[in-house]
DNA sequence: AGAATGCTTCGATGGAGACCGAACTATGCG
DNA sequence: CGCATAGTTCGGTCTCCATCGAAGCATTCT
């Protein structure tokens, strides 16, 4: 009977299916409204409605309002991480997957995470630009190397800006089990492969599929 | 309504409370019999068994029958840095403690991390050990470097032996955000403190505290 | 063998919460 | 203003499951 932070409470939030599925849709990064939330975990709009006050009142999403629209995101990276965590565990422990799937596949190779890219790919380059000494990496900290805004602003990404959030950060990724890169950098390249339409997002999935000429254009730009 | 891990399996098990207590407990590192579960979790001993029963069948434990006494102890560190994640939301979600208390303060300073020391010590230590090349690190993947085995089996652990479960693994610290060392030689280190008497373990709890001269012996060795 | 300890199973109870339909509020449109 | 769409609140039902006492196994001690 000890004390501490609430981790029941976070983790009963997460453990009904409906909510599960609220939050897995939302891992893909975009906001949701109320309805297509519903719709999402398979429950009238009242019940859907009830579960998202309860998630909001346990700190794990955000609002925004827009005239009749209210959108609803998850809260922040921290809550992405530990979504991911237990993702990570459910999969390892979970029924032995019959057959992975093509669409497990694709997931593996290159999905969404909260904002930014996840799997193989994402890993690979992250990788690449610490080898290229564009980014420096000590850890989880990982900032700017000095080539970076050159060389991001050469492909259109200003790094320049210094909002809040950190420009980079390392994200755990859970099917290859080493770190990726989040953060705004992290949010702004994922934004520039789907504008150059290198790649699409699957239907109803965090799934990334990259086209054959996009992926040797991404490669290029930053595997090369 | 999408497929996938079940993440709301695994998070249900985490969201009742008893048995929140009973991870967290676990989370000490140390196995514990069903009846030491049960006055952690404050609940009578059927209910515990009951729980215990299935968080096994959710995979998250493990036993260890040993005579009449059963050990239970946390499934691995994947479980463990689960826990962690939550435990991170939690924290930055949770009632803004309203005194960081002395206690917090010494769990950020070294804790017990599963079998392993975490906290702001751990982290410095891996991090030293890296810049001496004694441990060589790529992301999350740690390996000996060419000095290891000598500096290891100078202060009388032996890095030579070759289990099945990794000898090191980098691990996540929730109050710190960057990795500590995790492994059997995570493992050995913390056991060799101990031995030594160069710190204790709080009562009841998971904090590591360093007596001063304590500290400086580790210091001396890992910091050095 | 008999007693004691550690733990699990059984059966019954009670409470929490997930769910939906209907009514209500709010925003936008013509 | 009146209608349509988006969303929340309310009231009631129903299922699930956490809980405990009592009884049942299993192991060890004497």
């Amino acid at each position: 009977m000890r004390e501490g932070p609430d981790i029941a409470r976070i983790a009963s939030l997460v453990g009904d299916p409906a909510r599960a599925n609220m939050l897995n849709a939302l891992m893909g990064g975009t906001a949701l409204t109320a309805s297509e939330l519903a719709l999402e975990a398979g429950v009238s709009l009242p019940t859907a409605s009830s579960h998202l006050s309860k998630l909001m009142e346990g700190g794990l999403l955000t609002l925004a309002s827009q005239g009749r629209h209210r959108y609803y995101g998850l809260a922040g990276p921290q809550v992405a991480g530990m979504i991911e965590a237990i993702t990570g565990v459910a999969e390892a422990v979970g029924p032995k997957r019959v057959r992975p799937g093509p669409r497990d596949g694709a997931m593996r190779v290159a999905r969404v995470c909260y904002d930014h890219l996840a799997g193989e790919q994402a890993v690979a380059m992250l990788d690449r630009l610490v080898a290229r000494d564009i980014l420096l990496r000590n850890d989880n900290e990982i900032r700017l190397g000095p080539s970076a805004a050159s060389h991001f602003s050469a492909i259109g990404i200003d790094v320049g800006a210094k909002p809040r959030r950190p420009v980079c950060r390392a994200c755990l990724d859970w099917s290859v089990r080493r770190s990726h890169l989040a953060g705004t950098l992290g949010a702004a390249i994922l934004d520039k492969i789907l504008a150059e339409k290198w790649a699409r997002r699957e239907k109803d999935s965090r799934a990334v599929v990259f086209s054959p000429p996009g992926k040797q254009a991404f490669e290029r730009v930053f595997l090369g």
